[in-house]
Formats: structure tokens, C-alpha cells, sequence
DNA sequence: CCTTGCTGAATTGTATACAAAAATTGAACG
DNA sequence: CGTTCAATTTTTGTATACAATTCAGCAAGG
């Protein structure tokens, strides 16, 4: 009886404060392990094992789980379970092609709409990575955090919300590319040019860069799972 | 005891057909009465009325709805009930940006990838809209057809899924930009540019006819909501 | 005439019972 | 030793019962 759940929900007693519904309480619960790699892709999450490990009944288990399927990060086989996404190669590679779309627009659209705070607090999101830019762990939260703001800084919200899917999905894959040699202090600087460019209302230029910050960081991925793009 | 329902679902006996759920049939269902006008924005969908036009119990219609809310079609007001979503200027502006982009990636995407059976096909939808150019109905099917296949001949599934998303999003505005004097032919001129650009593998000039495209339906569009810009 | 608060009806949220489907086990057989 | 099939168990799908919430109508008071 090797439970998975056990370990992905030890101390999470379904954080009800700040959510409306349990549905969605459950939602972050599993949303949260599978970002955090507690779930990983192929595996299985049983309906009941979920509920009675998160105290509830099945019925809100299902309706959290419909939408992580909807959204991609989980998927049903063909025997009607519900197993973690993997994603093949062909998979990643149409990601990263819409990501540098998606990503370079709201660069650009970020240089036509950003608010003062909205860059400030982009700088700040900068500045807190250079003293841990050695802490793999701790830049990619940065990093995470540092694309959404991007991303909401762009003022339209089906953008967000579609570039926040995708780096959500591309999350399913084990490991950050900030930790290869030399990348994190690159995308450090690529993180500002982005920035500098949106202060100085640049769109052309927002676009190109952040572009080319998302086509660097698929070359690096694309070594680190198949060795070779 | 005004029902909706009976309008919206009168002959609709859930085609099973095709679907391999339930939840799936009713998701279908309920999606077709939104795309085809039967329901409109505000209209509220109540669990047993539908589940009882459709002969199901509450809980495949509940997982039907779950996934429209996912998908932006539906949304739930403050008091648990759920409404078809109603979109305001703001957010109308908004999807005309994305759809900008995102439709003229795909063109680009599609001069790179497309297959020639993909060009032949878009080249007989074209071919036959020319007939049927002055019933603004039937062109609108046809035109969601064509934007539909342009958008699979990208080649990227996560791509096409946002467009086809962003596009029945905005099927909830009544009315069709094609009734317009004059767009229809000229939509059926930009389509022409656009296939051509495409078969020509010319990805910059494809996106750039394509972004044009989406402009032009913006700005019809935006006539007939608002009129202004 | 408008507001407020109460009561009953309607509606959604959750749990659970039961049915259907799928997976597993193990025994028989090659 | 491996394969196949049947019986058992597990798991998911659907319906339904019950609880909690929200809504509608109406009466009393300002």
C-alpha cells in the first residue's frame, strides 16, 4: 500500500482560508503538489484515496480534478483514471513555440500598458535574484514569480491567463533550467533587458528580447531532457 | 414558468453519438445551444431544469457546466448561480488583442508547417463562400470553419485550442461582423491574402494579412457594439 | 411609498448508495 | 514457466438524499 497521497498531503489540511468553495480548496491542494513536484507525471490520483486524505467526500475531489483536466496538468487515460500529464517532446516543443509568442506579446503589450508600479515592483522582483542566483531552488520561484507579474503587467487578463497555463504545464517537467552552468546569471540579465526595455516604452524592443529570453530558456530545457536543439 | 430550456433543448435528445461520456454529451449540448444564440449572455442555466430536459441526473450536468466555466462560456454570479458570461467592452478589447496575436502566429506558424491537403482545404472553403456571400448567416459558418482549419494547420495544438477558446468566447456577442455592408466581401478578400501567403510559405506577410483581419472584424465589431472605434 | 425583516420555496453544495466498468488475483491448462 | 479465463476486488460513473444557502413574497414599520 505504497500511498502517494500520504506524502503529497501530509500537513495540507486543505487551507479553507482564502477560498471559496471546497472544490476549490481541494483544487490548490493538487494544484500546489503538482507544482511542487510531489505529483509527477504518469501518476495516478484515485478519487477516493484523495478525498478520504483531504477529509472530504468525493464529490468535490471530482469537480477539482475536471478542472486541473481542463487546464492540462491532468489527463484521463483510457481506463477512465486520472493520471499526472506527461508531456512528449513534440509536446514541449509547441509550448515553447507559443510561449515565446505569448511571452513576447505581453513584453510588448507591458511597454504600451504598464503602470510605474507595476515596473517597480518588476525591478524589485530583479534585485531580490542577484543574492540568491546560486540557489537554483529559490531563483525559480523568483523566476516564476517574476514572468506572472510580467505577464499581468501586459493588463489583459485572457494573456495572463493563457501564459500562466503554459508555464504552469511546462512546470510538470522535473527540474529548472536555471540550474544549468551559467543560465541563471543569463537570464538574470535577460530578466532587465526585458524590464529596461517596457521603462523606455520600447514595444519592438520588449517584444525581441523577451522572446529571445523564452527561445534561450527552451535551447537549455530541450538539452536537459533530450540532450541535443 | 418562462423555461428557456424548452426552447433551447426541445429536440435535442443528448446524441450520445460520438461523445463518450455523458458529462461529454451534455457539455456538447449545452455548448451548441451557446454557440447557436439559443442561450444568451445572463441567461441562467439551473442543474435540474437541465438535467431534467436532457434526462440525466444533476451530477454529469454539473461536470458539464464545471468545464464551460473553465472555458470562459459560463460563469457563476455571487450567489452560486451560473450565467452565460457576459463580456464587457473592456474585455471585448481584450480578446480582440490576443486573437490578433494568436491568429497571426498561426498564420505564420501555418506558412512554415501547413501540409498541402491543409492549403487544398482551406482553398475550397474559400471557393465556397463566394456563393453565399450576401446570407450573413451562412458565411458565418463557413467563416468559423476557415479560422478553425487556419488555425489546426498550424500545427500546434495548444495554439489552435486558445484560438478556437477566444473565438467562441466572442460567439456570445449576438449578431455576426459579416452582416456589415461590404465586410463580407471584403473577409472573403483577406481570406484570400491570407491562404495565399501561406501557400506562397511567406510567414511574415501571413501573419501580417492574417493581424489585419482580426483588426478589420475588431473594428466592424466594435461599430456595431459601440459605434465608435 | 419605500425599506426592513421574516417565512417558505427553490437552488445549490456535499455526501453517499448503488451500478457499471476496469483491474487484479489465482487457478487451470498448455 | 507462461497464458488464459473467471471470480473477486477496486475504482469510477450516476443518481439521489440531505444539508446549507439563497431567493421571493409579503407584512409591518418608518
Amino acid at each position: 500500500m505504497e500511498d502517494v497521497y500520504a506524502k503529497a498531503f501530509a500537513s495540507a489540511d486543505l487551507e479553507m482560508s482564502g477560498t471559496r468553495s471546497m472544490p476549490d480548496a481541494v483544487y490548490q491542494a493538487v494544484r500546489a503538489a503538482l507544482l511542487q513536484g510531489q505529483l509527477q507525471s504518469g501518476d495516478v490520483l484515485r478519487e477516493v484515496a484523495l478525498a478520504s486524505a483531504l477529509g472530504v467526500s468525493r464529490t468535490p475531489v471530482r469537480e477539482a480534478l475536471q478542472r486541473l483536466i481542463g487546464e492540462g496538468l491532468l489527463q484521463t487515460a483510457r481506463s477512465r483514471s486520472v493520471v499526472v500529464t506527461t508531456l512528449d517532446k513534440q509536446q514541449v516543443l509547441e509550448i515553447y513555440a507559443l510561449r515565446e509568442v505569448l511571452e513576447g506579446s505581453a513584453a510588448a503589450f507591458a511597454a504600451a500598458r504598464a503602470t510605474e508600479e507595476d515596473i517597480a515592483g518588476l525591478w524589485t522582483l530583479i534585485a531580490a535574484e542577484r543574492p540568491v542566483l546560486d540557489d537554483p531552488a529559490a531563483l525559480a520561484r523568483l523566476n516564476k514569480e517574476f514572468h506572472h507579474r510580467l505577464n499581468r503587467a501586459a493588463h489583459n487578463r485572457y494573456l495572463s491567463a493563457m501564459v500562466d497555463n503554459m508555464n504552469n504545464t511546462l512546470a510538470l517537467l522535473r527540474g529548472t533550467s536555471l540550474g544549468a552552468p551559467g543560465r541563471a546569471a543569463a537570464a538574470h540579465d535577460e530578466h532587465r533587458a526585458i524590464v529596461s526595455a517596457i521603462e523606455e516604452r520600447d514595444a519592438e524592443r520588449a517584444e525581441s528580447v523577451a522572446r529571445n529570453h523564452i527561445r534561450m530558456a527552451k535551447r537549455v530545457r530541450m538539452q536537459m531532457l533530450y540532450q541535443h536543439n
